[in-house]
DNA sequence: TGTACATCAGTGAACGCGCGTTCACTGATGTAC
DNA sequence: TGTACATCAGTGAACGCGCGTTCACTGATGTAC
């Protein structure tokens, strides 16, 4: 019934189940598709990611079963797992900041905007954390952790950050001072909360929300003009 | 690496060197001081930690070597790896708590001793980066991230932070709000500069000083009073 | 049109490694007589 | 005092495991003629 004529008239891009164990084994891709395995893997293994919310289970074995192939195919397309290892990183700097941008995008003014995103990134982390402790908790061997520095200073959400900073500064809702140290001081007040949360689910912590908006508040509010008049 | 009992005493067979290697051999215990491998063991695994800044390179193996052992002599002080690293973290808790409170210690009132608190806290967790990780930044298996809540709960340093916090809204040197959420807000900003510093060292930070100095500075700053008088 | 052939996506088996852990054993130490 | 013996801190060898990676190989696909 599944012989190879009934296999033929399938489109090869279909999966095909082996009815014996129910792995699941992908269809070889066609002659210049190559390409179409590279994101399969990487599909796979930031879901695997997201799944098991443990990147030791992410092994060359453990995506490579994922995906519905072998081992050694993997190496078709990345040089070894270091490397796929920062494609998988690549990806989720680009959808922080997109999520980031998007909270910031439609807000009054500049300090709200800081607020907005603020609340949007300890969301992403929260509903993402084993990505989340990848990019951000993460012991990375050295020429990861640069590669991921600069593309963090280099990220759109970074530029953004700095950019409402000054701009508060200079619109007046800011004291004046070094925006830089403002900036990273709001990006770290706002890690702190999204980091400990994610490695400390148990301690009970009040609600997501309330800490974020009370932990932005205050700092924000810390950053206000001298004399406060809100 | 030896315990300074058996520095100060050395008997003869104190300790065998294989000439060959320049591998050193503990000498084994005497009848009822078998507890004294117990902390070489502990020593050895924080040491480890420390000078590799490396989780992954404390095994059993390693730690038995280290000490000079073999790996099943750790089996009869723990009864697997996870308790000895849980035995690790306890000293780890231990030691940031005294950290805290002795900055702590001398302060004129309680918002200040919540900024020294704060800085000695940070400091600790740059000056013992790969300590700091596990207690603060790891992904624990759930049996030992609930011993460590616990820990963290009833450790001598979190009630240090809530009654100052505490205290400072009673003698109106903070707004009047939920004492446990302004309380983690504090931790969770000092924190966050805290692990992003370890976790990100080629990001060009500026100095610890300044960003711990501006982080706890602005978030008091924005819990003070309403009616802002300095 | 049919057929031989080159291409290359993906396979199967194996490699050496370090790991946590188990188990039967050793031999110095301290004690009973 | 000397000697036999029980105790127990620590050993040596081995186990099975999953890992990253290599390498010769396969066989469906697309193409040249």
């Amino acid at each position: 019934m599944f012989g190879p004529a009934a296999q033929a008239r399938i489109r090869p891009d279909e999966m095909t189940a082996d009815p014996g164990t129910g792995d699941v084994r992908r269809a070889r891709a066609r002659r210049g598709e190559g390409d179409k395995l590279r994101s399969e893997i990487l599909d796979a293994a930031q879901a695997l990611l997201e799944k098991t919310s443990d990147e030791s289970a992410v092994s060359i074995r453990s995506v490579a079963e994922a995906v519905g192939i072998t081992p050694p195919s993997i190496y078709l397309h990345f040089a070894d797992k270091q490397q796929l290892l920062i494609a998988v990183c690549e990806r989720s700097f680009a959808q922080v900041s997109a999520a980031v941008e998007d909270a910031a995008r439609d807000a009054a003014d500049a300090l709200e905007a800081l607020g907005l995103a603020g609340r949007a990134y300890a969301k992403f982390g929260l509903e993402h954390p084993e990505q989340y402790r990848i990019l951000f908790m993460r012991k990375a061997p050295p020429e990861i952790e640069q590669m991921e520095v600069e593309r963090l200073k280099n990220s759109s959400g970074f530029h953004f950050l700095l950019g409402a900073v000054q701009e508060c500064m200079e619109g007046g809702l800011m004291r004046r001072g070094d925006p830089v140290l403002a900036a990273v001081g709001l990006w770290a007040a706002v890690h702190g909360v999204t980091s400990l949360l994610i490695c400390k689910p148990g301690f009970g912590w009040p609600p997501l929300e309330a800490m974020i908006d009370s932990v932005v508040g205050a700092y924000l509010r810390g950053l206000g003009p001298v004399a406060e008049a809100r």
